[in-house]
DNA sequence: CTGTTAGCGCTTTCAC
DNA sequence: GTGAAAGCGCTAACAG
């Protein structure tokens, strides 16, 4: 267990210990294969002696880089939502990045606040969940060129890229499926088609595969 | 829309379109009541017009606060956890903080790489979520003293503060409701009770109730 | 109320 | 390889 320490030790404190320069504890730290094998491991010890802790808001100012990606999602009560911002902040991890939260229930307004609160926090570039964004959103990522991932999107992206689903490729993919097992009678049960370009997506596949297979989807056949 | 702007605008820039100087731009921005009502009025144009965006890795090394949070999760796949860490999202959004998010798939050794990248990144304090940590974890927020709040977690804090399930008083209120009711013969379905703390003061709660009303919960009568 | 100035702690040239 | 020094953009005294 480490003392108590009226001041956090900077790098400063770490290299004067150590007898190095601030410029050589730097890179010890962090391209410690530009350092003689001696230096690195007198930084080492002192960072351990110190218990230092890098800070990352001097970091971030002096390298333009925060190393860290703002996540906005609609809401938090959606299973699937939950499984990608999960599945997010795991893989950048892996990336040494770290994930800020935000989520503005459905509100296109609010939603811009949160970007622009996340961005005025500094993150390298965001990732933005939902269908309904306001104009001003993209503008704001465009003009401070911040990198941007839009998924479970429909419309064409205004600014950044795009992850989607391929409703009409799964549905045809899971038909060849049931094709293969020799069926032909398939019946699908596919909810209200109106004002619903997924589900039409959907019905698409199916009579994809099936008119590949020479058989054929009565659209008609289904109770009102 | 804003055009392209090759250097993302600093306060500075703001300073100077506004005609006034750096310190009265900040102030304006931060503690807009102690600006003449002109100095403000210039400074906001400046901002508009700039579309100007401030640097928060600047600002929390100049002010030593991050205004974020670290929130750290067994996993995510808890909805209980879940709900958690959208109440605490939203909470915190309200006092204008925000939340950085990790987990460490209940793995005590992960939980501290966790903490520490989360800590050397920048937190004004954390949230620890879960049963077990290693000694570690608290020494390194104590040794850096970062408020440190534990919930969901059983034993005595060695270090901040934690927020427990008070399950004896729980139950306790449960069944003085179900006694407000009139009813006298009261079952109560269990599980097992060895190695079971909650489980007994669960049931703790429903006897203190039950003795309070003259009643007696009978212990011995139950399937094996 | 306003301008000036000195840092915050780190990365990054730049010479050596 | 290493040290010296110049910032990164902002806040917070400090005088005026």
């Amino acid at each position: 267990m480490k003392d108590f320490h009226p001041h956090r030790p900077t790098l400063e404190d770490v290299a004067r210990l150590a007898g190095v320069s601030l410029g050589s504890a730097s890179r010890a730290l962090s391209v410690p294969d530009r350092v003689k094998p001696k230096t690195l491991a007198l930084v080492k010890g002192a960072v351990e002696q110190l218990g230092y802790v890098s800070n990352g808001a001097a970091r971030a100012l002096a390298s333009k880089k925060t190393r860290t990606i703002g996540a906005i999602y609609p809401t938090m009560y959606n299973p699937a939502f939950v499984q990608s911002l999960d599945t997010l902040q795991r893989t950048l991890w892996d990336f040494n990045y770290q994930v800020v939260l935000a989520s503005h229930e459905y509100k296109p307004e609010r939603e811009y606040d949160v970007v622009k609160a996340v961005v005025e926090r500094g993150v390298d570039g965001v990732v933005l969940v939902g269908t309904a964004h306001e104009d001003r959103v993209f503008d704001l990522m465009r003009q401070r060129d911040i990198p941007l991932v839009l998924t479970w999107e429909n419309d064409e992206p205004r600014y950044g890229e795009c992850i989607r689903f391929d409703n009409r490729r799964a549905t045809y993919l899971m038909t060849k499926e049931v094709l293969k097992r020799r069926h032909e009678r398939i019946a699908t049960i596919c909810g209200y088609l109106e004002h619903n370009k997924r589900a039409r997506e959907r019905l698409d596949g199916i009579a994809d595969a099936m008119r590949e297979a020479g058989l054929e989807l009565d659209l008609d056949d289904r109770p009102p």
